[in-house]
DNA sequence: GTTTTCATGTAACCCGTTACATGATTCA
DNA sequence: TGAATCATGTAACGGGTTACATGAAAAC
């Protein structure tokens, strides 16, 4: 039982499906190697993990007793806790990663999934992209409306902060609508099959390493 | 007393400063006019508006009581609030607007600042853009660390989304760049004077109203 | 040998949302 | 007259942080 809050969960079962770990090691792989997104802290992690545990997704494993292996048997020993998956903890990910709902076109959930998009079948990166597209949007669409509304009663400096606002977005869609297209193709490549397999096949990014600029050839933004 | 949050507190001293309003009409100000930066729910603003109003900084009228005001002397009758700001409440938002901590530079609080610059002396836009940008910088400064640490053991996903963030904390910092001259060319068409009225003088904005692109003749990022 | 960094935890609090309850006004 | 929207509120909960307490290992 328990919900418990979806993204950190999330995020500390898919680190912890690529190799065992333990806390402090798994709080800076979730500020630094994710994305940007977020730096939680141990008052959120720890009691999290307990949690985990309780649901039977992790197990507590004595970390390397340090050169010093034989003093582990001593009483009141508080040695590192390395925290690996088991096999109910990996099925319950697998589900959390074939789940797509509205909650997952969120600013940081989507992040949470992009992050983990490397183990995630093509065709759910496919809804998970237009979602969060067609979320964005959405927004947009609010954004004009209101600005539209209320254009000339604004002060300047309030109308630069919502066209920034929006050329953010605005960006964010280019982005998109780049990445679908890189999932398109390589769809198209070896066509068919319905992706049952959850890990696997993954491919199709939009090539620009290194230097910043895509290209300026796109307009596919309706 | 009671340090009640910070940006809602400010946001709603600031909207009326420009005139009063009632709480309904309040709430979607917050959501449309200032900026695209997120939407409180009436369970965060009533009670809010309440211990402001314990604070002495607001008070409540009773609202145009509607085409029928004789039946405003009847008992239990449930009118419109509106919340004006009193003299003291007026005060306090000029020292809030003058104060500029490191709190200040955060994400919201940072955008919830710049939606009131047309009421803010030139001297504090600026320390406030200023601590934007290197609050930014020093985030980059930390992604291109942990980035060249951690580059290869990531896969392409990871690190497509990681090139995405910086991309767009780059951009902001241009865009801070840009606002930073224009402020600085505003303040020497007539220069010195140390801007002792918090009112007043608001110029300076890049001319790009309309059209996107700015113009692709800056390098000013560091 | 002392400071830093690694490492684990907890209790108190803070900011905000959801869901609910209530009622007035406007419009079809 | 009934539905939509305007308008005000509250209690319960949720998800997270801060500040604190503790201690081992590494670096200087």
């Amino acid at each position: 039982m328990s919900r418990r809050s979806g993204i950190l969960e999330f995020a500390v079962l898919g680190l912890l499906r690529e190799s065992p770990m333990h806390g402090y090691e798994l709080r800076k792989r979730l500020n630094t190697s994710l994305g940007v997104f977020r730096a939680f802290s141990y008052g959120t992690l720890y009691p999290c993990l307990k949690t985990l545990v309780a649901n039977g997704w992790l197990i507590e494993e004595p970390g390397s007793a340090p050169e010093d292996a034989r003093a582990a048997s001593l009483a009141g020993r508080r040695a590192k806790i390395v925290y690996r998956l088991t096999a109910e903890g990996k099925e319950h990910f697998e589900e959390l990663l074939a789940h797509t709902g509205p909650d997952a076109w969120e600013d940081e959930h989507f992040a949470a999934r992009f992050a983990f998009f490397g183990q995630t079948s093509r065709d759910v990166r496919m809804r998970v992209l237009e979602g969060r597209r067609s979320r964005l949007e959405e927004r947009l669409e609010k954004m004009r409306a209101s600005l539209a509304r209320t254009r000339e009663r604004l002060d300047d400096y309030t109308l630069e902060l919502q066209r920034h606002g929006m050329e953010s977005v605005e960006r964010e869609v280019r982005w998109l609508n780049e990445l679908i297209e890189s999932e398109r193709a390589g769809r198209d490549q070896r066509n068919g099959s319905a992706a049952q397999d959850t890990t696997g096949d993954a491919d199709g990014l939009p090539r620009h390493r290194g230097s910043s600029r895509p290209d300026p050839s796109d307009d596919t933004a309706k």
